[in-house]
RNA sequence: GGGCGAGUAGCUCAAUCGGAUAGAGCACCGGCCUUCUAAGCCGGGGGUUGUGGGUUCGAUUCCCGCCUCGCCCA
């Protein structure tokens, strides 16, 4: 309802700009008023055409007003302050709407667009910082299919890197394993109910502290270290055997932690196939046809085929700056800061295997991946990537947009396969790559003293230590869901011992699984989250399950009612609202109604910011306006049947726009809690 | 050395394209459970938005300098 009415309130304002000055702007700014007595949208406009007008803002606020006329839905305009415009809804006849009309009806929908998210490496168990990529990604993933869009759900495997080389040097060097040995090892855990991903944790630290640990022996065992990636990336021996077989294996077990929140993909693509399908050799030609790599032939990139730097424009440069340029380069210099894409021994680097993916990602490539089925969900097939597949897959690939769910610190390499992407000429693809950057997770000192480690002086004066799998520092993942899930235990057991055994597990895990979700998305995305178990523990104030207890209480008033929410809302329309909306006495009961018609447009900004957090805000807004409202009129006792079915329509329309957000975020409302 | 991000209440964070009295949560203090679930509600204190300039009707927001922290690249 309010993103319509914001649109009608646009086309007319336009309509009376064009009609009284002659002016077509592209868009108008409509704001939405600080406090509610200025009504439910505001606008700004007459400041800005005070120059180009020269009149006094306010005289030309008084203008429009006067042109505006009436417009269906508003009960009408007012001039405030210095030159603001106010536009009031006819909170009646909102309410009417807002009772039958979900909305939605975004641009973009039927959008065909690509989510890569998790992508860790499967060398170790997951951490804290894994989860909030993976909810982040899961998150936009709800949101883009609220809008309508078909998105696929990528976990890319980078099962050939270095980390995963150093974990089979660990089992080869370290724990001198043969083949059949990690065969029997893994046989022996899974029979021992251990979690692969945590040997290999401890494994990966040891690995890390070995390479460092003997100077005399420095040299050699980074040859080892070496000598095991090539093998692995070469494929066809025991050595890449052992990487398949643990890799393969951990990757499972983050599907199986992923699950826990509720997260599902449609495809794992394997970086071993983007080699061994030679995915590079492909783009090497198309980047070679198109220019956009060059063979260096001077400087410390002689041998290379490199590529200009993102940032580094193909415009001409402005006079003084050429100059300065040429002088510093002395003529023909080389650009040293271009970026290497092939090194002088014929080695890719990553942004280059990266580019080719990419090409891939849009259907730019001219070859496909081969599709295995390898994880199945209740309801739902995930495909690994392989050399030869099975016949019968899904299409995967060939995305109008993608949107990459990586950590800010790869910034850089995001930037060069965009840069990249641009340079052939696929500009409307590089327009719809978005790389959805984030901060990291860290640990405050509180936290790491609290879990064992040692830290430094230094460190402890810091606000926050970055996470390291290298050393082992960190927070597990499964770690700290079952945490979790013990603290709401304990309360749900104390709360509701009438409940079974089962019942109050699955709502145990239910509010668990909002309190982590919500944690990790009330952040902005470049905001460093500072961990901490008092924070991330935390079931009061601003958390997921303050929203669902929100929707609990909802429930309950129905339950005792006798009715349902959808029957209250379907019986609005014999409901003459306006009396129990007007006043500012019934403000607060507008505010919810308003508050939930602001989904859609919520929706909206968080696709077009790749903004999830403005969501959570959002529901966490209209539960604090539902507490409110819940605590003021008392629904149940209210003597007046007319008002009576207003105030139960108040409490569906809050649950229904509670339960739709708090489902894009991930979360869901239980029963009872 | 270059690039990116950040600096807002005691702490953790918001603040839409530059907009009306800079807002939440936590913590602290004081109230509210014989009425729909107190994981709640109400009230209170708490701010030179790192710093110095500039742009203008108006700056937490934009521009320039400086300081501090983090990350990336070399």
């Amino acid at each position: 309802m309010y993103l319509k009415q914001q649109k009608a309130l646009s086309s007319r304002l336009l309509a009376v700009l064009s009609e009284l000055y002659q002016i077509a702007p592209d868009a108008l700014a409509i704001e939405q008023p600080p406090e509610i007595k200025f009504g439910e949208y505001a606008l700004p406009l007459a400041f800005e055409l005070a120059r180009k007008l020269r009149k006094a803002p306010r005289k030309i606020a008084e203008e429009i007003v006067a042109a505006l006329g009436p417009v269906e839905g508003f009960a009408g305009f007012e001039v405030a302050g210095a030159g603001y415009i106010n536009a009031r809804l006819d909170r009646g006849a909102a309410a009417k709407a807002i009772a039958v009309d979900g909305e939605i009806a975004l641009e973009g929908a039927g959008l065909h667009s690509l989510v890569e998210h998790t992508s860790i490496n499967p060398n170790k168990a997951a951490h804290v910082g894994h989860l909030r990529n993976a909810i982040l990604g899961d998150t936009f993933v709800r949101l883009l299919r609220a809008a309508g869009q078909k998105v696929d759900v990528q976990n890319y495997i980078d099962n050939t890197g270095v980390q995963v080389a150093d974990i089979v040097v660990g089992l080869t060097h370290l724990e001198k394993l043969s083949l059949g040995d990690v065969q029997a090892l893994m046989a022996r855990l899974a029979l021992e109910g251990r979690r692969i991903d945590y040997y290999c944790w401890d494994l990966y630290a040891r690995v890390s502290q070995w390479y460092e640990a003997d100077e005399a022996e420095k040299a050699a065992r980074k040859k080892v270290r070496l000598d095991t990636l090539h093998a692995i990336e070469h494929g066809g021996n025991d050595t890449a055997a052992i990487a398949e077989l643990i890799s393969t294996a951990v990757l499972r077990r983050h599907l199986e932690t992923m699950l826990r929140l509720d997260m599902e993909y449609d495809l794992l693509p394997r970086e071993s196939e983007i080699l061994h399908l030679h995915f590079w050799d492909l783009a090497f030609e198309q980047l070679k046809d198109k220019g956009v790599l060059y063979y260096e032939t001077e400087g410390k990139n002689k041998g290379c085929w490199v590529m200009q730097r993102a940032g580094r424009t193909a415009e001409p440069l402005r006079e003084e700056e050429a100059l300065e340029s040429e002088a510093a380069n002395n003529g023909q210099a080389p650009d040293e800061d271009a970026k290497v894409i092939v090194r002088s021994n014929g080695t890719v680097t990553y942004v280059g295997k990266d580019i080719a993916y990419h090409l891939w990602k849009f259907g730019l490539l001219g070859r496909d991946f081969g599709y295995r089925r390898f994880f199945t969900y209740p309801d739902h097939q995930c495909w690994i990537s392989a050399e030869s597949g099975e016949p019968d897959h899904p299409n995967f690939g060939g995305a109008q947009a993608i949107y990459n769910v990586i950590d800010s610190r790869q910034a850089d390499p995001q930037a060069n396969v965009i840069q990249a992407l641009r340079g052939l000429g696929y500009t409307e693809q590089a327009e719809h790559y978005t790389h959805f950057s984030y901060e990291m997770v860290a640990l405050t000192p509180r936290c790491a003293l609290d879990l064992g480690y040692e830290v430094s002086e230094e460190d402890q004066a810091r606000p926050y230590i970055e996470v390291s799998g290298r050393k082992g520092f960190g927070v597990k993942a499964d770690d700290l869901i079952d945490k979790l899930i013990e603290a709401t235990r304990a309360e749900v057991d104390q709360r509701h011992p009438e409940l079974s055994e089962e019942e109050r597990g699955v709502i145990a895990k239910e509010i668990a699984v909002g309190a982590l979700r919500y944690f990790m998305l009330k952040y902005t995305r470049n905001s460093v989250i500072a961990f901490d178990f008092k924070d991330a523990l935390s079931f009061e104030g601003e958390t997921g399950p303050y929203i669902q207890y929100a929707v609990v209480r909802t429930r309950s008033i129905f339950r005792k009612a006798e009715t349902t929410a959808e029957s209250a809302l379907a019986r609005m329309t014999d409901v003459d609202a306006t009396p129990y909306l007007t006043g500012e006495e019934n403000d607060g009961i507008w505010q919810v109604w308003l508050r939930a018609a602001k989904t859609s447009l919520l929706l909206d900004q968080c696709i077009a910011t790749a903004e999830p957090a403005y969501l959570a805000k959002h529901a966490f807004q209209l539960a604090q306006e539902f507490s409110n409202f819940y605590r003021k009129h008392h629904i149940l006792t209210e003597a007046d049947p007319a008002r009576k079915q207003f105030l139960l329509a108040t409490a569906a329309v809050a649950q229904r726009e509670l339960i739709r957000s708090l489902g894009w975020l991930g979360i869901s409302a239980p029963e009872v809690m």
